[in-house]
DNA sequence: AACCGGACCTGTATGC
DNA sequence: TGCATACAGGTCCGGT
């Protein structure tokens, strides 16, 4: 579910509730060890007493930054899901994992309790999440092995090119690869594609400098448009409070079936797999010069 | 090394 | 209605 726009939605509306904030405690849920990246015992030991300072994300993962430089990573998988709730209120089903937190910034009064304690807590139904305590040097190490962010300014179309003309990969599969870059997930990569006209199944090593440049914009344009709309609900995402995105009222081709007429020329989409995902592409707005 | 397909999970939609 | 199958926003691993 989350790409890079969810999860920087999901950080947003929890910094300024979670910024200073005190770990009091972990709750177990269903299956912590599924989750976790240490035994149980390990993690709620550790995490016990820590104040957050900031919220990060990088590529689709967030971390909860502490005094220490020690990190809390959190990777939503698939169905991964982060709630405020009332720290009395029952466990649903599918969570994992749960933190009871004191936070010095005022909560919505539907969260907190009479303590000013409140719950965030972890649900994933499909268990493909993952959650761990990371040292500086894990997280250096984890940043190392992503590509850049798309959005960073830093990143300039020659050297997303270089990254890419080499290569004897899909296009489609190479936006998906988060060491080539960070963050783009299914969803927008078929949009960003569309958008820069060009067809999922387009070798890397066939792509020219100017098509590179009209994807890394189209990529910047429909992240940026993303992270406004607050995200694409399909099904599950929810930010922190349960409120759904928007963008999915944007999306041009994403999950659109076979020979449903194009958005933009009426010719009928086509449905391919590509890089293991299923994919919608334009035969006509995304034309493909060269194939494997 | 780079690349691809399958595995990991559960829930839901679809078809017979 | 019941059952089987396909598919879903991600990543990792093993084989080629």
């Amino acid at each position: 579910m989350p790409e890079l726009p969810e999860v920087e939605t999901i950080r947003r509306t929890l910094a300024p509730l979670l910024c200073g904030a005190t770990v009091l405690t972990a709750l177990r849920g269903e299956h912590p060890d599924d989750i976790l990246l240490d035994p149980w015992p390990t993690f709620a030991r550790h995490v016990r007493g820590r104040q957050i300072i900031t919220l990060e994300r990088r590529g689709k993962y967030l971390a909860f930054r502490f005094s220490d430089e020690r990190r809390l990573l959190i990777h939503l998988g698939m169905t991964g899901e982060l709630q405020l709730s009332q720290p009395d209120s029952p466990l649903p089903r599918h969570c994992h994992i749960a933190l009871v937190l004191r936070s010095p910034h005022p909560l919505p009064a539907t969260v907190i309790d009479r303590r000013g304690r409140f719950v965030l807590r972890y649900r994933d139904t499909r268990r493909f999440g993952r959650i761990g305590l990371l040292t500086p040097e894990d997280w250096a190490a984890l940043s190392q092995r992503l590509g850049p962010e798309p959005l960073d300014p830093e990143l300039d179309a020659p050297t997303f090119w270089q990254q890419l003309v080499h290569r004897h990969t899909r296009i489609k599969a190479a936006l998906l690869n988060q060491s080539l870059i960070a963050g783009v997930g299914n969803i927008y990569a078929d949009e960003a594609l569309f958008q820069a006209g060009i067809h999922p199944l387009r070798r890397c090593d066939t792509l020219t400098l100017s098509e590179a440049e009209r994807l890394l914009s189209a990529l910047r344009s429909v992240l940026t448009a993303a992270i406004e709309s607050r995200g694409t609900t399909i099904r599950d995402y929810r930010d922190a409070q349960g409120r759904t995105g928007r963008y999915q009222f944007q999306l041009q081709i994403y999950g659109q079936q076979a020979n449903t007429p194009c958005p933009r020329c009426r010719t009928p989409l086509e449905r391919m797999r590509v890089g293991g995902r299923s994919s919608t592409a334009c035969p006509r707005c995304q034309p493909l010069l060269c194939t494997v």
